[in-house]
DNA sequence: AGCATGAATCGATGTGTGTCAATATTGAGG
DNA sequence: CCTCAATATTGACACACATCGATTCATGCT
């Protein structure tokens, strides 16, 4: 794996033409802008923000699909298909519980989004 | 307008329950949330992932579609259907530019992007 | 004016997805 | 084992959307 120092890599941004201060980048390909798309369709519906933003405030960062399914005003199973949306995403973990299933943020993946556009 | 100061804000977090380290928020209502997914939704599409990440490597950030058509491998009515999109989140600005139309990255718009889930 | 070039709009089409009701599955207790 | 509670899956439906070809619109040039 080569490394760049830290000057090379600002004369390569200089050849290249640099942005708005943003670090440099290579344009994705498909592949991997199809790879991203997918991580932001996950977190793209409000839904889904709602459970994410509620379980930020909630212990632990987590709860059990009874405890959602009023916040947020959908169906059971429409809550417990977001909720796998996530989950099949990485950015929430599931755990069950007795008879119940407990989800638990995930925060680096939640970061990680964020870094996208940093 | 109220502020709460650092500390206050942590005693807030104690009582509200903390998660991760991130800054404690309200969940999002309805309408704050569909409003965020629409941004979202604006970023969540690989074409136009691509097409931010082409503009991000171009001197000033800016191009004109012709030159983004053979980049991402789309038809031009496409490309340009994905520039609209980008343009109408305020992600891209659009200028005229004697025949040709120069998009230029909004860079403070994706920065905010970046921090929903900072 | 007329033509050429670059970009936007339109219409159509196939695919994806959010939602729910109904049903199935899983696990705990009697 | 049977039942109950919590969650997951299925089937169906409506709606949204990515894509393209054909066309239209806008500018600059001759």
């Amino acid at each position: 794996m080569t490394e760049l120092t830290l000057q090379a890599a600002s004369l390569l941004e200089d050849a290249i033409g640099k942005c708005c201060g943003a670090p440099v980048r290579a344009p994705l390909d498909r592949a991997e802008a199809v790879e991203l798309a997918g991580l932001l369709k996950a977190v793209a519906d409000p839904a889904r923000l709602q459970l994410i933003s509620i379980l930020r405030t909630e212990v632990d960062c987590t709860a059990c699909v009874n405890d959602l399914v009023p916040l947020v005003g959908l169906s059971q199973p429409t809550v417990s298909h977001h909720l796998k949306v996530l989950t099949d995403a990485g950015i929430l973990a599931r755990e069950r519980r007795g008879t119940q299933a407990r989800f638990t943020l995930v925060p680096e993946r939640l970061a990680q989004i964020g870094q996208i556009f940093a």
